[in-house]
DNA sequence: TTCAATTAGATTGTACACAATTTAATTGCG
DNA sequence: CGCAATTAAATTGTGTACAATCTAATTGAA
């Protein structure tokens, strides 16, 4: 026990955290490279399954990324033919974004994925269910004092 | 309940995951850059504090960062007077990093961090051990059937 | 011993991720 | 109304992150 027990990689909560997110989404790559997606795409075309012609500054709230990364994600993403973008009329502030046929047909394409993904978690159910409490629980704090 | 259910955002263990990870390094930004760190720098400083004198691929095992990232980061480091870098005699494939007087000096200039960060993580002490518990089972798990 | 295989770092190319700034459109207050 | 403030995207610049490849050094089996 020293003064410097605090700043040990090892009893940060952070690091964990950090590592964990980062290798996750690793094991997604050869998964999603077969489909030319990247995992940030595939949460995307998540989003899109679920909502269509969603604006870009909603699918930043959803996905919690903002217009720096979107933009050109979604400039790569229309390129490929999963989706289209639109300025709205209302508002021209506003773009939309819809899926294409290709992008939706994606959903059934996909649907082996989570299984597989589900096989690399050695986790109980119980435990996945805690540490996704946990995890929602953690970022639900971290948005509270957003400045 | 739909067949798709698998595909919601809602239901990926990894989504949380992955966003967590980056809302959380995001918070550390305002605190690291007033001493010209990112957090990637930070937890390697963390690493040769502990450790002083490692090789690169030692250094890449304990923060699951391969040469790609750690070169560029490294030289970045040394630019700014943090470390050094200097190539094994007994063996030139290798290159051991070790940290500079002002290097060392962080240490006790960034002791106030990691208690500022614990006051923006709102979980309670036991949430944030089970937290760390089914972190490390889940990391441990994924690199089990490294290929 | 010798050379094929392995290893450590470095390099290249692609894709985020975000802070900070910019641009253009819209809103709302006086 | 008129214009300052706000808002949504886009842009710019920096820093990871990693797959794939390359280079040079080392190792180990025939």
């Amino acid at each position: 026990m020293d003064k410097y027990d605090s700043l040990k990689l090892g009893n940060q909560l952070c690091f964990p955290l950090y590592a964990a997110g980062k290798e996750i989404v690793k094991k997604y790559h050869p998964y999603l490279a077969e489909y030319d997606l990247t995992y940030t795409q595939y949460i995307t075309l998540m989003v899109l399954w679920e909502t269509d012609n969603i604006s870009v500054k909603e699918l930043g709230n959803r996905l919690l990324l903002d217009s720096g990364t979107l933009t050109p994600l979604l400039k790569s993403m229309e390129k490929k033919g999963f989706v289209t973008r639109k300025r709205s009329e209302e508002d021209e502030r506003v773009v939309f974004v819809c899926l294409t046929d290709e992008g939706r047909a994606l959903r059934d394409r996909l649907l082996h994925i989570p299984e597989q993904m589900g096989r690399c978690v050695c986790l109980s159910r119980e435990e996945a269910g805690q540490l996704y409490m946990l995890l929602g629980k953690l970022l639900n704090g971290l948005s509270q004092d957003e400045r």
